[in-house]
DNA sequence: TTAAATCGTTCACTTAAGTTAAGAAATGAA
DNA sequence: TTCATTTCTTAACTTAAGTGAACGATTTAA
C-alpha cells in the first residue's frame, strides 16, 4: 500500500527515508465499505482524498434528484473545494466499492510542506496538472453531443462503464437516465446497420 | 500596473522588497492589440498569461468551426494545458480587446520558485484555487440546461453579455449562435407574460 | 466611402433530449 | 428464499437544440 502511494510520489520528486517516514508517521490510511458516505451536503471538512483501490463519486442533491459529477478512481486525488474554500460542502461524496483511501487534513498539509519543502513542490505540481486535465476534460465535454461524450468516456474510462451504474453515468454525462438507455440502445442499431 | 500586480499577490503571500524587484526584473508586462492571436493550434509554448486589463479566450477549430472554450478577464490567469504536458497546443488563444498581460515563462517559473520559496506557495495557493473554482463551473455547466447557463451567466459574469460577441458566447454555453438567438427571444416572451 | 465579410435574428424542418409512466430485471435485506 | 427496492429499458408525447437558408445590420478593410 505504501509503495504504491510512494510508487506514484516518485513520477514528480525524490523523497528521502525521513521525509517518507515523516508521511507514515501521520496515519492516513483509511479502508471503506461500499456504500460509505465520506461527506454530506452543509458538512465542513478538510478532508482530501487520493484513492489506492476502489471508486468514490461526488453528487449534489438537486430537487431532490442526485447529479453525480465526477468518479475517482485509482491514483486519482480529490479535495473537496469546500476545503478549499471553507465553506460547508454543496455535495456529498460516497464510496462506489470498497475503498482504499488516503485520508490527508488541510492543517497537517499547511505543516508538512512548511517542515518540507518539497511536499510544497509535490503540492504544486499535482495541481497544476489537474487544472490542465481537468480543462481539456471541461473543453471536451463543451464541445461534444451526449453521445459523442459517451464515445469518449468508452475510450477514456472504459473501467467505469463496468463498475458504475447507468443512472450515475448518466448525469456524469449531462443527461437523464432514459436518455441514456435511449442513446445505447441508438448506437446499438447503428453497428447492426 | 505593478500595483494591481502586487496587491493581487498581497492576497495570498506578502512579499520583501527583494521579491517584488525579482518579479519587476523578469520584463513581465506587454500590451497586445485586439484581434491578436497569442497561440496557435500546433505551436508549443512555455508561456502563461495573467490578465491586467482587457480580455482573452481560448477556442478549437473544430470541423472547420470555432469552439469558444473560455474567457479571461481582469485578474485571471491561464495556463495552457499544453504548458504543462509540454504537447502542442490543442487550441487557440487571442485577444477580443486592446489587453495589458503578464506573460511568465515556465523555465522562468522554475527558477524563480527555486530561489524564493514563497513564489512555489503562491503558485500552489492559485492552482489549488482555480482547481477549486473550475470544479464548481464544471460541476454547474453538466447539471444545468443551456437556459440556466445563461441565466447563471448573466448573474456571475454580465461583463462578458456586454463584451463578447454572442456567437462566441453560444458555444461558451456549449450550443449553436441560433439556438442561443432563440433563447434570448423565448426569455423575453416569458417576461412579457 | 464603398464593397465585402461578419454577425445576429428569424423561420421551417429535423433530431434528440426531457418527461411521465409502466413493466421487467437485478439487487439487497429480512 | 422471498419480498421490497432499486435499476434499466421501452414507449408516447413534449420541448428544445441542431441544421440550412435567408436577410438585414454591423463591422472591417481596401
Amino acid at each position: 500500500m505504501q509503495d504504491i502511494l510512494f510508487g506514484f510520489i516518485s513520477k514528480y520528486v525524490s523523497l528521502t527515508d525521513d521525509e517518507k517516514n515523516a508521511i507514515l508517521s501521520l496515519d492516513i490510511f483509511r479502508s471503506v465499505k461500499k456504500g460509505t458516505t465520506l461527506l454530506k451536503e452543509g458538512q465542513k471538512t478538510k478532508d482530501s482524498y487520493f484513492v489506492l483501490k476502489g471508486c468514490i463519486r461526488t453528487y449534489y442533491i438537486l430537487d431532490s434528484e442526485e447529479k453525480t459529477t465526477a468518479f475517482y478512481t485509482e491514483m486519482e486525488a480529490l479535495t473537496p473545494p469546500c476545503v478549499i474554500n471553507k465553506t460547508p460542502s454543496e455535495y456529498y461524496i460516497s464510496c462506489i466499492e470498497d475503498t482504499i483511501l488516503i485520508v490527508s487534513n488541510s492543517d497537517m498539509e499547511v505543516e508538512v510542506n512548511s517542515k518540507f519543502p518539497k511536499f510544497e513542490t509535490l503540492c504544486r505540481i499535482l495541481s497544476e496538472q489537474l487544472l490542465a486535465k481537468q480543462r481539456i476534460d471541461f473543453d471536451e465535454f463543451k464541445t461534444s453531443s451526449p453521445e459523442q461524450r459517451y464515445l469518449n468516456l468508452i475510450q477514456k474510462r472504459p473501467d467505469l462503464i463496468q463498475r458504475v451504474p447507468q443512472h450515475q453515468l448518466a448525469s456524469f454525462l449531462g443527461i437523464k437516465p432514459q436518455s441514456l438507455s435511449r442513446l445505447r440502445a441508438r448506437l446499438v442499431d447503428k453497428n447492426k446497420g
